[in-house]
DNA sequence: CGTCCGGTTGAGATAACTCAAACCCAGTGG
DNA sequence: CCACTGGGTTTGAGTTATCTCAACCGGACG
């Protein structure tokens, strides 16, 4: 389902940041949106004909699978955020698939469109470049976290990632604002959703977090920071 | 120490791909070029005022340092590429070290210069971008080996990618060509050199392989591929 | 009301790490 | 020229964090 978009949507996000007004009507002009059903795929790994995206509303899932069918989470992506861009520069072929995880509104470009207006918005292609440096930077860290740390640190740090792009104040404390599994946790730091569980349970215990179906609560945040930052437990 | 680059170098740089001799005169203009001795370090983590470098001739080490020490091995770069470029990107801080494996020659652009050069040759920009994308595509099946995958297919993989970088090929097979530790194997991989030293002397008993201090050659890399997408022993 | 998906928890197995000691070779300096 | 030194490497023994296998639970949703 496609519908002509609003220009107003492009406000706030990084990919267009120091546009004129006139440069903005362009890249509306060649934008259409279009609503994803929670559950669904927008594209898959390996999908040809990669495009522009980006999202107006709602959460996707950035997935990896490898040949045995292994998936790791590589990011989720909200509000105001490109993806898929990668695939432009890398043959047109989507190097990883993306899911909805809530109901989504996205607003994408076809290859040509999105090329085109690269090349006459200069802007455009060095805001991507630093959007992409920042999440080649992201991911080398997840790199390093993953080669050095064990499993607690790097369920402690996903969450804390997630809650700096996602988290909402609530009574309890800060809550991450979509469903998130256990399972989802367990691909975004290399372990298994029963370790991730036995981790939350333990935390569940020491009144850290709060968390139950697809659904996770942080009371104590400073407390998941020291666990992250590996400080002693006296001064958690 | 610093001298007058000569235009020849840019040649088949992928940085420059596209640009017509005007434009490769610009760019030479520019540059720098420095000779950088084995072992000496040519930007370390957190150092400020990060312009472009690419590689002339040598072996350079991305490392990237943990807050207690930990390091890992992001990439080798070899001759043509260019390397320290995301800093530019990241608010001019570079995000990782790099050192020198062997006798260097590079050529660099002060963050200005470089930054001129992508407003007027916007091709400069997009190939940056598409490089970056690459690197981005590769950290990522990265972290989904190490998610993944157990050491002995991690080592395999990291070995099969070093030769295809930087294989030469030997009599007894094909060789790695730079110096390369145990230490440097097991930062790439997300292990220690005790687990690498094993696995290779295993390898080595079985004849795969024929290594040495700071030397690897592969003697039978169609095994080694067998491990790294691990079939049974039996195809191997 | 039944089914299924996501979650919890226990018990046992093991890959890989840590700690420790010794070795080998390439330079280096006397 | 040779002894010495130190970095890189090897290998053993013991420990453990995490995975695997397995059973069970409870709420959501059709």
């Amino acid at each position: 389902m496609t519908i002509a978009p609003d220009p107003a949507v492009l406000h706030g996000m990084p990919l267009f940041a120091g546009l004129d007004a006139a440069a903005l009507a362009d890249v509306v002009r060649q934008a259409r949106t279009a609503r994803i059903p929670k559950g669904a795929q927008i594209f898959a790994q390996g999908d040809e004909g990669a495009g522009g995206h980006a999202l107006i509303d709602g959460r996707v899932k950035i997935v990896q699978t490898g040949a045995e069918g292994q998936q790791v989470v590589i990011r989720f992506i909200g509000p105001g955020e490109m993806f898929g861009t990668l695939a432009m520069f890398m043959g047109g072929v989507y190097p990883a698939g993306a899911v909805a995880v809530a109901d989504c509104v996205e607003i994408r470009w076809t290859p040509a469109a999105m090329t085109a207006l690269m090349e006459r918005h200069p802007r455009i292609a060095l805001n991507a470049l630093g959007i992409i440096g920042g999440r080649l930077a992201e991911v080398q860290d997840r790199l390093r976290e993953l080669s050095t740390q064990r499993v607690e640190r790097r369920i402690a740090h996903a969450l804390l990632r997630l809650v700096r792009q996602a988290g909402r104040r609530v009574e309890a404390g800060v809550e991450i604002g979509f469903p998130l599994s256990r399972q989802d946790l367990a691909e975004m730091t290399g372990t298994t959703l029963h370790t991730v569980s036995r981790t939350l349970s333990a935390w569940e215990a020491q009144g850290l977090v709060e968390s139950g179906r697809q659904h996770v609560v942080i009371r104590k945040p400073h407390a998941l920071v020291a666990i992250a930052e590996d400080l002693p437990p006296a001064s958690r």
